[in-house]
DNA sequence: GCTTTGACACTAA
DNA sequence: CTTAGTGCCAAAG
């Protein structure tokens, strides 16, 4: 059955969409979803049961490049970040915009 | 099915 | 820059 997912697991196929290295955004997630639900996504990422290899929200940010919040603290994922090589400072994401994943960047084929 | 809860977004001051 | 207010919407209670 198409678009049978609920939409935390619609937001789970897209995590697992951005690369190392790259952020995206609650706002561009919720987007791509063809929703304004960007507090939705939020909660969906706190509640994450995966691991957070195969499951990376501490890729995701918030829409002016701060790093917002992580259900292990932000400086844990401030730390993360970096380790994959980004820059952070005074919590925002060094040059946001080029390492931001954007809405159309998505596959949502994966969805079916 | 209504109410509350957020790891948010946006605008105005 | 900061704060306050409004809007947003899926999930859980």
């Amino acid at each position: 059955m198409n678009g049978s997912e609920s939409f935390s697991e619609r937001c789970y196929v897209l995590l697992r969409q951005i690369p190392e290295g790259r952020v995206s955004s609650y706002r561009e997630i919720a987007h791509a979803l063809g929703s304004r639900a960007y507090r939705a996504v939020g909660n969906v990422m706190n509640h994450n049961p995966y691991p957070t290899d195969l499951y990376p929200c501490h890729r995701v940010v918030k829409s002016d490049g701060t790093v917002g919040g992580y259900a292990w603290g932000t400086e844990v994922k401030t730390k993360r970040l970096r380790e994959e090589g980004l820059s952070i400072v005074e919590g925002k994401v060094v040059n946001f915009e080029s390492f931001l994943m954007k809405a159309s960047e998505f596959d949502l084929s994966g969805l079916n």
